[in-house]
Parts: structure tokens; C-alpha cells; sequence
DNA sequence: AGTTGACATGGAGTTCACTTCAGGTCGCAG
DNA sequence: CTGCGACCTGAAGTGAACTCCATGTCAACT
């Protein structure tokens, strides 16, 4: 759910956004912000302003990026926070390739076998068809939505 | 994890297997099975021996399949309740089918999704090796510490 | 000055899909 | 007969990833 291509971080002022505006932005509510700070997801933790409050700057934000890129890909809490852990020390960065590697083998894999599944779905909805669709012959356009 | 093509269910004997060879033919573990038949996953309650013990058919088997099929397709329990169901009921084909149908779109898009975050991914790694790669060259034995 | 709205914190609560547990019943090998 | 292992049930527990709550502080309007 949710398509989160970041539309390329439009202009971040210098001063940085709160944590409403980048909820907005990435779909991800506050809370979950706070909650993937709390877990060390974050390269440091966020600024904050004269009053405490978070303030978020543009490589926040494409940092956050990449995580939703890894976690729509399936990766844990866990293992974000073990790359976030790398890519706050220096010198790591075969270790983080290995991680990513690691977990790109995982994605394609998953979705091998997702796409084998969704022959195995559409073998069984052509029965359907088949057994209902003489009557339903009218809806076809791939579109179910309303 | 875990392929399910299931065996094509050789040769399921006449009196039924009980739930332990069928956990080790699915890969779900007997108290996964139970759960599922506790929460109505199953067509009807799975038939029992003299001393109450289950045993599957070759019907329960590919119907287990199919809920193999969905879930790892991300379907979620509540739905394929709502499957068996209707399943359940008579003439119902065409209410299972939508919800089928409704089910594939979600996984198309799913797919989509996650192709697109590979690509991102990918070219992520691509960066990372092209700035780790250069050193790359022989098998890093020791721990490059700092 | 007062009200509003965004944000802060620590901690509790929720949802999902299992998984484990405690205690009990059978069928069969020895 | 005695174990042993496989299975049974109802209920409680688990782990992951959020999500909500009570309470409190500020900054900015009106």
C-alpha cells in the first residue's frame, strides 16, 4: 500500500520540516517516526529546535527514503537497524554491501516465488471463470476497482 | 522461505494421513494446522479417527494448497476465512471469485511495488560497490577495523 | 493574555499469526 | 502390563511493528 517514490524531496528549507510534514511526505505518521528513531533507525538523532522539536533535513529525509525502499522490500526493524549502525561507523561499507546484498538475494527470491504463486491464482480464477463466467461475460478489463 | 508446491499429494491412503505427516508435507507444523482449522480455514472439520485424532484426505490436502497458495501471496487469515465460507456455501462462485480477482490485483500491484524497490535497491549496491569495489579485488580475511 | 495546534515523552495497548504450555487420551512395541 | 510417542484441548504467551494515551511544553495567532 502506498506508493513512496519520495517526490525527490521538494526543497527542504535550510531550518528543515517537522515531523507532521515529513509524515505527510513518506506516509509514515509520526509516531512511526519517533518509533524508527527510538529503534535506532536514524543515522543521529534528529535535531531538534530552540523547543525540542525535531527538525528534519533534506538528507534526513532521503535516508528515510531508503528505509522505506527496505522495508517495502520486506527487510526488518532489526536489520535496518544493524545497517543504520554501519552507516554511522566509518570504514563499513563492504559490511554494508553485504547486507544489501544479502537481502537483494532475499527479494528476488520472494518475488520468484510470489510470481509462481500468482500463476498458481490465476489457474484457479480461470476455473472460476470458467464455471461462473458464462453469465459474467462482461467484465474483463482487468480494472475490478469501482 | 520454504517452496510449497506441495508433492502433488502422493498417494494420500484411503483412511487419510494424520497431522503430523501432513505438517511435514506442507511445512506448517500440526499446531499451525490446528489454529488453522480453529479460526474456519478449513472446508469442514477435518474428520477424525476412533481416538479423535485428525485425519486429512487428499481434498484437505490441496485445499490446504490453496491456502498456501493465498497466504504466501500475502492473504491474510481473515480473508481466507472469508474464503472457505463461501466455499462453504452453495453458489457462491461468483462472490469467490471477486474476492479472488480482488486478491490477484492486490498482488499484481504488490509486485510491482517491489520490483520497483529492487531497482532502487539495486542501484544502491551499485553505488556501494563501485566505491568498495575498487579494493574489492581479493577475499577480505581480516577485520578492517576503523 | 488566552487559545489553539503541533510536538514532546514514557509507557501501555493493539493486531496479526502463530507458538507454547499444561494436562490428558490412545495405540502399539516390548 | 508398561512405556513411549503421537495426538488431543483450551488457554496463555510470543515477537514484530506499530499505534495510542496521558500529560506537558511551546510558538504563534487573535
Amino acid at each position: 500500500m502506498s506508493a513512496i517514490s519520495l517526490p525527490l524531496v521538494s526543497e527542504v528549507p535550510d531550518s528543515g520540516m517537522g515531523i507532521g510534514d515529513v509524515a505527510r511526505l513518506t506516509g509514515l505518521g509520526a509516531d512511526t517516526l519517533r518509533y524508527y528513531e527510538r529503534e535506532g533507525l536514524m543515522l543521529d538523532s534528529t535535531p531538534r529546535d530552540g523547543a525540542g522539536r525535531r527538525r528534519y533535513s533534506s538528507a534526513d529525509l532521503s535516508w528515510i527514503g531508503g528505509l522505506l525502499m527496505l522495508r517495502d522490500t520486506g527487510m526488518s526493524v532489526a536489520d535496518m537497524r544493524t545497517l543504520a549502525e554501519l552507516s554511522r561507523a566509518e570504514g563499513t561499507e563492504r559490511e554494508r554491501l553485504v547486507v544489501l546484498e544479502s537481502h537483494r538475494q532475499r527479494v528476488v527470491e520472494e518475488l520468484a516465488r510470489t510470481m509462481r504463486h500468482l500463476e498458481a491464482l490465476d489457474t484457479k480464477i480461470s476455473a472460476y471463470r470458467e464455471a461462473v463466467g458464462p453469465a459474467t461475460r462482461e467484465v474483463d478489463s482487468g480494472r475490478t476497482e469501482r
